[in-house]
DNA sequence: TATTGTTATACTCTATAACTATA
DNA sequence: TATAGTTATAGAGTATAACAATA
């Protein structure tokens, strides 16, 4: 790629790079340098990598990694209100409405008026709610994080989590 | 985010859970249970912190992650066009334009027309933009870096950050 | 007065189709 | 015909203010 010289002259040329000399450069996909060490980098991309194989893998019950969570969460703390699960998977009350609306009306979760505090409501799994959970949880384990231990060996796993948990809790 | 801090981390996790979470604990917060085991929540959940970290550390600087890591491919590979830094950083070409206007209109980098191919434009840092970045790496690596190697232990962020680009790249 | 769930809204990210100018 | 950069646009995800019902 040759630079016309006007415009070039505007800034300050990084050292000419002779055409045939330009060896593996000019064709080969750009070098990540130092962006290959950051932590963010790396932890975002495979974020979305993870992500990504996640929704493949739960493509037959269509839920999201943040729908799977919030089941999850209401299954292990059945009767907590709307803001304490909200809360506790960061996520702002004004949008887990949103959220349960849509499990709601697929029948996954119910929304009851708690007796002892009628501003709120308490937050429980239905039948059908329970058995997609569980066949959730079977997709998970028997195809996703399977790959994820595969791909790193199963203790490299668990080290991997407890690093990442250790970030979330005290950086 | 609602995890406290100061507590969580003089505290060890405890692997065992009590059986029924709900009777015992009306008033702490909500069990996370399975949802700390699952990969795809802590990471999320670390790279949220992550960024948080590195805009804080940013801010005299204004530098977002994703602009940081425009500026850094650029510097490593002077005279690539648009299609191959967005591709390389997994940035849809449409949305590659708004990032550059924004960049180019603060002077950091700037777009050339390519002589041998007048359509596509070559990236090049400015002046402004090479001493811009050079405060930014010192930044990220005294403040930032320094802050999670000080976390983790060196040694284990270096693996910590290979696992994730082996889950980037194979998974 | 404070809190729960809610509405409205806005801002960022991301994804896709289609246009233009070049090839 | 195909490609690079661009425009327009739409959809998620996320953040804040404010309101009604209830405490």
């Amino acid at each position: 790629m040759v630079v016309t010289k006007s415009l070039a002259s505007r800034v300050k040329p990084a050292r000419m790079q002779p055409k045939a000399a330009a060896e593996a450069s000019e064709d080969l996909p750009p070098n990540l340098g130092e962006l290959a060490d950051l932590l963010g980098y790396s932890l975002k991309r495979a974020q979305l990598r993870v992500f990504e194989d996640f929704l493949r893998v739960m493509t037959p019950l269509q839920l999201t990694p943040a729908q799977f969570s919030v089941l999850l969460l209401i299954e292990k703390n059945p009767g907590r209100n709307q803001t304490e699960v909200a809360s506790t998977l960061g996520i702002q009350r004004p949008n887990f409405v949103t959220m349960l609306d849509s499990l709601e009306s697929r029948g996954l979760c119910v929304r009851l008026r708690s007796a002892s505090d009628r501003r709120s409501h308490v937050l429980m799994l239905t039948d059908k709610g329970r058995a997609t959970l569980m066949r959730a949880k079977k997709l998970v384990a028997a195809k996703h994080e399977a790959r994820l231990s595969e791909l790193l060996g199963e203790s490299n796993r668990v080290v991997l989590v407890q690093m990442l948990a250790k970030i979330a809790r005290e950086l």
